[in-house]
DNA sequence: TAAAAAAGTTAGGCATGACTAACAAGTTTT
DNA sequence: AAAACTTGTTAGTCATGCCTAACTTTTTTA
């Protein structure tokens, strides 16, 4: 199955940068994104940034008037959604075949997502038998570019006494993702807010016969579905 | 299992490089290589081979003498060993797993031998349980870089009646893997030299109730066990 | 609304890894 | 041994993608 998005040929940078310009539009539900908040992202300078956005207006991926917020063109959105499908199933294989713990899956996808065969990624698509979500509950889309969003409720938008079930994380992070998995937490974690500390907004939680106190930050990288 | 020469982070670039002069060194059965069969072999001038040899042998991966012949040192040989061993188990990979042809995994096992993790493949040689051989029959190094050379023996060197086994071939384009299948020869194929033409050395084959004649290049590119 | 701050752009550099053109050293040929 | 050829090296250029510093434009705040 060849993929249209070949006859692109972008470099491993372009590449990134698209991708980044989606994933922020899908984090902070926008549909503009700063020229520095792409390069704050990348960790990239400015000016670094700048240069590359001029590169990705010049192939029509990136739209933006002068001194304005980029919006990504609909090819270029095409290009990002694949790349993150790419991403989400080498997590999935990575997680589910290679032994690879869900923090150590993100780093090893990073470069996996860049290389280039569509017949691949068909194929594992159908050895892993057309998985839903990666490690982390994000959805992949599939081969035709479809997706759904990931839940937009977090735990810290719960109220004392509410009950939830943990159904994606908003960070992948090792430092993040191993603090979750010490605490005992997982994917479809059962959890019932105790409490929302007043003083610095922290939640006490319970699940599976445990009690934690988890701070504001944390809440709100952990994303839950009501029950 | 954590493998040192990910200390070494080394560009793709300077992989491939390393690769290159450890691939022309088994091939060629020679212990040195000038800089321009390196330069051909890798298809660049002359002048971005030297370049390249001059950063190797800075890190003390590459030795030579100026205007004399290239050598790898054992830690550059370890390396290329290295990159062998992940080339061809992702074209094992590739060809046992992701339904792809023989002629199509070296493609994109060129991009794969790239990806930086020890534990992606040591878990992907247990996933495929320590397989021997590639697609085109040559030994994968194991997890220490021990290795065992690939047989010598063309099909160009028999003569009239004798008979072999089809262990390997010597050429991975698309074109020769190709034609090999499409005559009906695979790995394994049991031949029989019925005649070594004079006239320009072409030989005539018979396998499997059929007969074939094959250029002296074609055979040169055979590798066989004698029955 | 004028000053200050933030956001975006441009200019000039640097490293990597290609290239061509010119040159130097080594190897054959005559 | 000199000429011719082959091989290796150097110099200068280019594209990519990063940087800092300086500048311009837009937005915020006083
Ligand atoms: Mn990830
Ligand atoms: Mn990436
Ligand atoms: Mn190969
Ligand atoms: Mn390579």
């Amino acid at each position: 199955m060849t993929n249209k998005f070949y006859s692109y040929d972008l470099t491993k940078s372009e590449e990134d940068y698209l991708k980044a310009l989606f994933q922020i539009i899908i984090e902070s539900e926008v549909t503009k994104v700063g020229n520095n908040q792409l390069a704050e992202y990348l960790k990239v300078s400015p000016a670094s940034a700048n240069n590359m956005i001029k590169k990705l207006k010049g192939k029509k991926l990136v739209i933006s008037e002068k001194y304005g917020k980029l919006e990504l063109t609909s090819e270029g959105k095409e290009i990002a959604v694949w790349l993150v499908r790419k991403h989400r199933l080498w997590e999935t294989f990575l997680y589910k075949y290679m032994n690879f713990s869900w923090d150590e899956v993100h780093e090893v996808a990073e470069q996996l997502e860049h290389i280039r065969s569509a017949k691949l990624i068909d194929e594992l698509d159908r050895f892993m038998d057309y998985p839903q979500k990666d490690p982390h509950g994000d959805i992949i889309p599939d081969e035709k570019g479809n997706y759904e969003l990931t839940p937009k409720i977090t735990l810290s938008h719960l109220k004392g006494g509410e009950r939830c079930r943990l159904v994606a994380v908003n960070d992948s992070s090792v430092a993040f993702l191993k603090y979750v998995s010490e605490i005992g937490l997982a994917l479809s974690s059962e959890i019932k807010v105790e409490e929302v500390v007043e003083f610095d907004r922290s939640v006490r939680i319970s699940f599976s016969d445990r009690t934690e106190t988890v701070s504001r930050k944390f809440a709100d990288n952990i994303f839950v579905e009501l029950l």
